[in-house]
DNA sequence: CATGAATGAGACTTCATTCAT
DNA sequence: GATGAATGAAGTCTCATTCAT
């Protein structure tokens, strides 16, 4: 659980910055969402945010201070929300539970996804590099059920492929937040979660035509 | 094909406007996918391009209008390329090459398509209106493609996942586009293509277990 | 011995003030000599004194009075040392005796003297008049000597030419302080002393030739 | 005559960035001498100088670069003045002479002097490094036309005591500069020039008692 | 048509100072 | 008396756009 990447700040007070920062996230995740990272001004986060520009800036540095803590907001919620998912014994059951919870929380988080995957080319090598790596964990938490479930004999698929079937799970995620405002006239989320269910795990399970 | 657009210019010569555009879609492409459109300058533009800025604002009106005519002219490839597949039958042969067509293509033009994915959403409203329309467009002309398949009696899928099915298609392209540095490792590009049509088409053909 | 100027202080204790005056002092010599006054900061001032940022707002009103009091610090320390010679006779033996030691508090001075004649400059008005007063006091502490000794038949030099022999002699200590970097590695400073009293005293004392 | 350190321009036209950058320098020294370097903002230099603050930026690339271009000119334009003595056969006359350039040259530039001399050190690394190196050069100056006359044998003094000399001539310029205002009361600048030859010199030439 | 110098609004960031605790 | 979080004026610098040559 090593911090790779820490923001500074001159504030002492850890419950005042965490709480201060959340404040400021949220109000950056929503005008990132309107405008973009670069056509958002850090006044205007700040006042979004219910504090002076000053404040601001005792607890970040940069302006890309704050979407890096936007991006690792993001995937501490989502990991924490992930990782309770044990997989004890690998079952497809399991795994189709698994895929539900990760796009009810991508729905959950919307805003914050899209900002994500829209602004994180911006930070700078090292915050992307982070940024980067927790996204390939995310991945790799799918191969680990995938390949569970595979030596439990329950799929068909080549082992070979499970890291493109694992990409493929995270990326029809990533399809609902870019497009839930085309797909959902079609489908509800639960529907489109049934349906992605099916699409994506069809024909690699084992005993199911 | 109305234009929904256009793209004003002070110079008349058509002839000369095409090969200035050119030109400077070519740089801007090169340097939009290195620091983004915002962190890329007019200036530098303009002098990857091969003229002065004040040349390039013959041209243009504003920036957004380079942003702009990338992406159009990347759909102007794409519909080139693809609307040759006239899909008259509707075989499921001339599906797998509809797609291996759409991601060669991506192949082709990686730069540009992460280009477009990444930055379309600075575009003003109406710019980016036309390009989301044309992107609608390739998402319909799969689903074109799909319904007549289904209507050959060719597909085992509901009617009604059609779009889902076609998005699908879509995605998968973004896909190669996206982490094409990652996937190169474990794939070439005909393998990619030959895994995505099983994996697309798996399940929802008839006569194929 | 009027002040001419007072430093505000809301601490009522006069034995603290002293003491957290002189903590800022000492700071602040360092701070302004490896920096400048301008690009040193009020909480770095008061983090490398020992205290807070607003207990240093307790002892000063504006961050020009740190300057003042490092000034002011420095003409208390000269005429400490100085004004002892009480020259009551004006021999040249008590003259050089008094270039000495005011370059040996030169030297013992040093930083302090740097960031006083560097910095000084950035005082309001009011409180630059008031160091300026001191210096000129400084030069007339040897202008009254040489005019001493000049009394005593001692000095071969115009009578007129002994405020420019004054400023030679305030002006000899200065390029100690700035350059001692440089000269040190020549001369120690009992040569720096012993070459400086012969080159300023040379032909204006009676019977050397 | 190799330049040390070139301040980047993005104009193009040299005779123009020769233009503005006089321009530039002329509002900057007077600006400084007023409030000094820190105080003066970049703005109140463009507007003086009679120009935006865009294009003052056309011409430089820091605020800083404004500093360096005054210290530069400053020293280019007492070499220029200054290395006309051509010292052929190093006569005490010709080093008279030489004290009188250049305390003449401090009197006409003295503006520039002392804004020199109390904000160099605002300079970067290099900068500085380069400001000194040309100081230094000054002082050197003095010291070849000392140590021709002593070769001539015309000095009584030590030959490893003509750096010290060399260094006091320069200083004492440096008197006139900073204390013009207080030496000025009794001393015309031809007064002072004739007294520090005096001063400077004697005891030191051969056959002057 | 081509050039590039000029412009100035506006962005980010700093930091002296205050004041409630 | 001591603390340090909050403030916002002000500074430096960028860059899209214009226009005279």
């Amino acid at each position: 659980m090593a911090k790779k990447k820490e923001v500074q700040s001159s504030v002492k007070d850890e419950s005042l910055i965490e709480k201060r920062r959340t404040q400021m996230i949220q109000a950056a995740v929503q005008l990132f969402k309107e405008k973009g990272f670069h056509r958002t001004t850090t006044r205007e986060i700040a006042q979004a945010a219910g504090f002076s520009i000053g404040t601001l800036y005792e607890y970040i540095r940069t302006k890309e201070d704050i979407l890096f803590l936007v991006c690792d907001n993001i995937y501490n919620e989502v990991q924490a929300r992930i990782s309770t998912l044990a997989m004890e014994r690998g079952t497809i059951a399991e795994l189709k539970s698994a895929i539900e919870r990760y796009y009810t929380l991508i729905d959950d988080m919307n805003d914050e996804f899209v900002v994500m995957y829209q602004e994180s080319k911006s930070l700078q090598k090292d915050a992307l590099a982070y940024v980067l790596k927790k996204e390939l964990e995310m991945v790799a938490i799918f191969e680990e059920m995938l390949r569970t479930c595979y030596d439990n004999d329950s799929l068909t698929i080549e082992r070979e492929d499970i890291p493109l079937a694992a990409q493929h799970i995270v990326i029809q995620g990533q399809m609902w937040a870019f497009r839930r405002w085309a797909l959902a006239k079609q489908y509800s989320l639960a529907q489109f979660i049934e349906r992605s269910q099916q699409q994506l795990l069809q024909g690699m399970i084992k005993g199911v035509s």
